[in-house]
RNA sequence: GCCCCUGUAGCUCAGUGGAUAGAGCACUGGUUUCCUAAACCAGGUGCCGCAGGUUCAAUUCUUGCCAGGGGCACCA
């Protein structure tokens, strides 16, 4: 808050002293050292070009409009740069502004009637929920909470591959194991499912249903594969709300092919003349919207490939009255996102309101040595085992630390030895040490429902603390501008490093009932801070440790 | 061959068109009669992968190259 105060005085100064309107943002930094002031601002290199003067008498210029402010102690040129003061009473200000806030400490109300549907996991129920999803899923919930907390109307949504080609072959798999299991021979298929997740599937439906030596072939194969990806399904969205997880919306591609939603598109893709014919499948004119090259969309065996039913369903999105769609996918599918675009254009949409994110993969090594992860081939952590390994408190907060864009080694030997070393118990150390103070205060008979009087705050690391405090509606901007959720944790360890600093210097509960009153206060809005910031990316944040 | 991501301290990773590039881990030493020592304090490291270009200013933008990872189906 004090940054964009300075930022419009700034706007005001330029405009008083050249009367020119900015069109930028003037770029302020918090200083990197003491001398430098709080803040600064290198304004005036940007406008030495445009009014041709050299920045520092600029800012010179500028200086002697700005320190009029009350807000500052003091504005110092040096070299071009403008560095300020801020005057301790603005911290009181500013701090005071979030005691008032308390719980709803940068909350927003929401803003436009926008609503923004963000699809994330939507794995193949082929199988458990595995470690790269579950990156998908920790970002994707956290940016969702994050963002309807800053005031937007975001929704979560689930998609499930549910017909089509991989549930054939799982159920093609699943009988290939029935009949391995009745002795016979039989091979599981070549791209099929190897994973012994899978044998011990089979093994308790046929222990169930013992009809099934009475049905043929086909019978068996459709049998299950329903029954299968039902199960998996299930074991997943089962595994995601283990994980804090949870999902507005799960929509079946079996649904979007009843309604015939595929066709839709078939037809409004030929009105717009976009689709031919060649060796008998039907090709999509992508390259018409920077595709590199043209797609099928029906097979020549008469199926649909993939993307029909995906672009149907991303018609159905649109339907249901979204206004903006995030995909959150894995980098598996970097080659998918032109052609996702072109037909959504294609179909009569506005390309820019579909944004894809790609994260990175998520190595997963054993003491060093790396493991491939196949469903089909069957080796396989799921999301349980890492849960079961190292919490899931320390998972979420360990998927969305790493930059969206960054590969994520994950060594399971390292995270499961280093769980005291993990950050995420340093934050919740924090938030646990707060309230036990506050817990020893009220025994000592403070009473905290009396307004403190802040301004006995000043020393320097209950300053550092309050500067930190109110960078926090900052960095949720940041992190919905960039679709960072990683910023956040950052930012979270960050303030909790100064917190235990501050508590290594001054004692919070003293005979001075005044000053303590002030100082309870002031860690209170640490804790709310901490708290809000952990649940914003479905972390705990416990009482006691 | 084409496309995407990455290359910053011994390791894991931040960061920015601007002032002397940062954290954690690891390593060394210190801190508790007192609110949680899962903590704090002190100590030092960098051809910011290489080479051009744009700029008053490049580690940041751009081009080429090198290295690592991934993707390039009528799979999903």
């Amino acid at each position: 808050m004090i940054k964009t105060f300075i930022s419009e005085s700034i706007k005001e100064a330029v405009k008083s002293a050249y009367n020119i309107e900015l069109e930028i943002e003037p770029t302020i930094t918090e200083s990197s050292e003491e001398k430098f002031g709080d803040y600064s601002t290198q304004i005036s290199f940007q406008l030495s070009k445009l009014l041709r003067k050299n920045p520092n008498s600029i800012a010179e210029y500028l200086k002697d409009i700005l320190k009029s402010n009350n807000y500052f102690d003091r504005v110092d040129v040096v070299g071009g740069y403008i560095n300020f003061f801020v005057n301790i009473n603005s911290y009181h200000r500013a701090i005071g502004k979030v005691i008032e806030a308390g719980e709803n400490y940068s909350k927003k109300r929401y803003i436009g009637n926008e609503k923004i549907l963000i699809e994330f996991v939507s794995s193949n129920p082929t199988g458990p929920m595995v470690i790269v999803n579950a990156r998908a899923a920790a970002i994707g919930d956290s940016l969702i909470r994050i963002l309807n907390w800053r005031g937007f109307r975001a929704f979560s949504e689930f998609y499930v591959n549910d017909s089509g080609n991989q549930v054939k072959l799982l159920g093609l798999s699943c009988n290939a194991i029935y009949k391995q299991l009745n002795g016979k021979n039989a091979e599981i298929p070549k791209n099929g499912y190897h994973g012994k997740y899978l044998v011990d599937f089979v093994k308790s439906v046929s222990e169930n249903n013992p009809d099934l030596e009475n049905m043929n072939d086909d019978e068996i194969d459709k049998f299950l594969g329903e029954k299968s990806v039902k199960y998996f399904h299930d074991l997943q969205i089962e595994s995601l709300k283990n994980f804090r997880v949870n999902f507005d919306y799960i929509i079946h591609e079996k649904s979007i092919r009843e309604e015939n939603l595929p066709e839709f598109i078939v037809k409004r893709l030929r009105e717009n003349n976009l689709l031919y014919t060649k060796e008998n499948a039907i090709f999509f004119k992508s390259t018409a919207f920077g595709d590199d090259k043209d797609r099928p969309i029906i097979k020549s065996n008469g199926e649909y490939a993939y993307i029909l039913p995906d672009a149907a369903y991303h018609e159905d999105k649109m339907r249901r009255g979204f206004d903006y769609l995030i995909d959150i996918f894995g980098p598996d599918h970097h080659g998918y996102k032109k052609r996702l675009k072109a037909i959504f254009h294609a179909i009569g949409y506005n390309p820019d309101h579909l944004e894809i994110i790609l994260h990175q993969m998520v190595n997963l090594t054993n003491e060093g040595n790396k493991i491939r992860m196949s469903k089909r081939k069957g080796y396989i952590v799921s999301l349980d085992d890492l849960i079961d390994d190292i919490g899931k408190d320390a998972a979420r907060f360990f998927f969305v630390l790493r930059k969206v864009n960054s590969h994520l080694d994950f060594d399971l030997e390292l995270a499961k030895q280093k769980t005291e070393e993990n950050p995420v118990y340093y934050v919740q150390y924090a938030h646990a040490r707060i309230s036990s103070i506050i817990r020893f205060a009220e025994e000592k008979g403070i009473n905290l429902a009396e307004k403190p009087d802040i301004s006995t705050l000043g020393k320097e690391k209950e300053l550092m603390l309050i500067k930190k405090i109110i960078q926090f509606p900052e960095i949720l901007d940041d992190v919905i501008s960039h679709r960072e959720p990683s910023i956040l944790p950052r930012y979270l360890i960050e303030l909790s490093s100064k917190f235990h600093s501050f508590y290594n210097d001054i004692r919070v509960v003293t005979d001075d009932k005044e000053l303590t009153r002030a100082r309870i206060t002031l860690i209170k809005t640490v804790k709310s801070t901490l708290k809000i910031g952990l649940d914003l990316i479905g972390v705990d944040a416990p009482e006691k440790m």
